[in-house]
DNA sequence: ACAATACTTGACCATATAGTCAAAAAATAT
DNA sequence: ATATTTTTTGACTATATGGTCAAGTATTGT
C-alpha cells in the first residue's frame, strides 16, 4: 500500500533516473516518432533495463506527456522577451534570438513538438486551447499597440508570430535537411550567428523596423 | 512466373486501386506517422481489404516511398516560378504564392515530408543530396545575381530559401495549431488570401523589394 | 466456349513490443 | 542488528501488426 515513494530528495536516485529517462526519451521520440519509439530503446539510451523504465513511468504515454509538457514550458519561458516594456525592434529581436538559441540547444524537443502538432496534438490539445491561445492573444495586443502607435507596419500579429515560430523552429526541425545542404556538416558558431542575423534582418525590416 | 501484370491501361483497376491506396496512405502516414500507420488502416481508408493492399504494394515501406517521392516531385514542380526570367519581386512573389497554394491543397503531403526530415530522412536522403542540393545551388545563383545587380538586399540565399520554405509549409504542417488559435475553424478563403499577402509583404519588404 | 491472366479475400503465421511480476539487492530508518 | 522501504532486473504474457497463402472470382484474349 506504500505506492508513492518519497518524492523529492534532490539528487536522489529517483530524480536522477527520471531525468535520464526523460532525456533519452526526448531523443528517441524525436528520431523515431511516438509509435516508432520503443521503451526498450529508451531504456538502452538511458542506460537502464526496460523494467526499470516502467518502474519510474507507468506507461510510454506518460513519458511522452512529460517530454511534450517540458518542451512547451521551455517555449513559454522563452517568450519573456515580450514581457519587458521595450519597443518592437528590441522585443522582436530578442524573441527571435531566444527562439534561435532554443532551436540550437533543444533540437529534439522542437522535433517532438512539431511531430505532436503534425499528428493533430492528441496530447497537448488542452494546452493549445488554453495557455497558448491566451499567450498569443496577449502578445498580439502588444503588437497591435505598436502598430497603433506607428512604431511598425500594420501586419496581422498572428501571421507575424507564425513567421517567427516557423522560421526559427525550422532550423531545429529541418536541421537534417539544412545540414545536408550545408555539405553534411552541422552549422558552425559563425553560421548560426549568420542565420540569426539573416532571420532578424528580413523579419524586422519586413515589418518596417530597420535593424542597423 | 507471370509476376508483373500489364502495367498501364489508363483507368485500369490496377492504377485506380493504386491511386486510392496512395491517397489513403498519404493521409494515414501524415496523421499517425510511419510506424503508427498500419496497413490495416490504410486499407480501411482506401476501402479495400488489407490483403489487397499487399497485392499492389509488396511492403509498407514501398507505399511510403511512393508517397514521399510524390510529394518531392510536387515541391520541385512548384519551383518553376524560378525558371522564368522575371525579376526578383515577381519570381519570389510567385514562388511564395505557389508554396502557399500547395500548403493548402496538399497538407498531408507536406506533413509526411516534414516528418520524414524530422526523423533524419531515412528514405529521401539521396534526393536531398542529389536533386534538392542541385536545385538549391541553382536558385541561389539566381538570387546572387539579383543581389549583384542591386535588385535586392544582400541576403544569404540559403537563409532566404529556408524562410520561404518554413513559413509557407508552416501553414500545412502546423495547420492544426493555427486552426486551434483560429477558434477551431479552418481558414476561410479570405484568411488564406490574407495569409499569403502577409507572408509576401514581410519577406519581400524584408529583402528590400517593395510590394505595392 | 475455353484458357489464361488479373484481382479479391479470409485465414493464418512469425515477430515485435508494451507492460507485468516476483524475487533479489540496495538503501534507509529505528 | 533488524525491519522497512526503495530500487533493480530477468523472465514472462497478451496483443498488435506486417506480411503470406491458397482458394476463389472476375476479366480478358482467342
Amino acid at each position: 500500500m506504500s505506492s508513492e515513494p518519497i518524492p523529492f530528495r534532490k539528487f536522489s536516485k529517483r530524480s536522477q533516473n527520471q531525468k535520464a529517462i526523460l532525456k533519452a526519451a526526448e531523443k528517441v521520440f524525436a528520431e523515431a516518432g511516438y509509435a516508432g519509439a520503443t521503451t526498450q530503446l529508451i531504456a538502452d539510451v538511458a542506460g537502464l533495463p526496460k523494467a526499470n523504465v516502467h518502474y519510474y513511468f507507468k506507461t510510454k504515454e506518460e513519458i511522452y506527456r512529460r517530454v511534450v509538457y517540458n518542451i512547451f514550458d521551455i517555449w513559454m519561458e522563452a517568450a519573456s522577451a515580450f514581457e519587458t516594456e521595450l519597443g518592437p525592434k528590441e522585443a522582436l529581436s530578442r524573441y527571435i534570438d531566444m527562439k534561435m538559441d532554443l532551436a540550437r540547444s533543444h533540437p529534439y524537443g522542437s522535433k517532438v513538438w512539431a511531430a505532436e502538432i503534425i499528428h493533430g496534438a492528441p496530447i497537448i490539445q488542452d494546452y493549445l486551447e488554453g495557455r497558448l491561445m491566451e499567450w498569443t492573444k496577449d502578445r498580439s495586443k502588444h503588437i497591435e499597440r505598436w502598430i497603433a502607435n506607428g512604431e511598425m507596419d500594420p501586419i496581422d500579429p498572428a501571421h507575424l508570430l507564425y513567421m517567427i515560430w516557423s522560421t526559427t523552429q525550422h532550423y531545429a526541425d529541418f536541421g537534417h535537411q539544412i545540414e545536408t545542404l550545408n555539405g553534411g556538416k552541422p552549422f558552425s558558431d559563425a553560421q548560426w550567428k549568420a542565420a540569426k542575423l539573416s532571420v532578424k534582418t528580413i523579419i524586422l525590416k519586413g515589418v518596417g523596423l530597420s535593424i542597423d
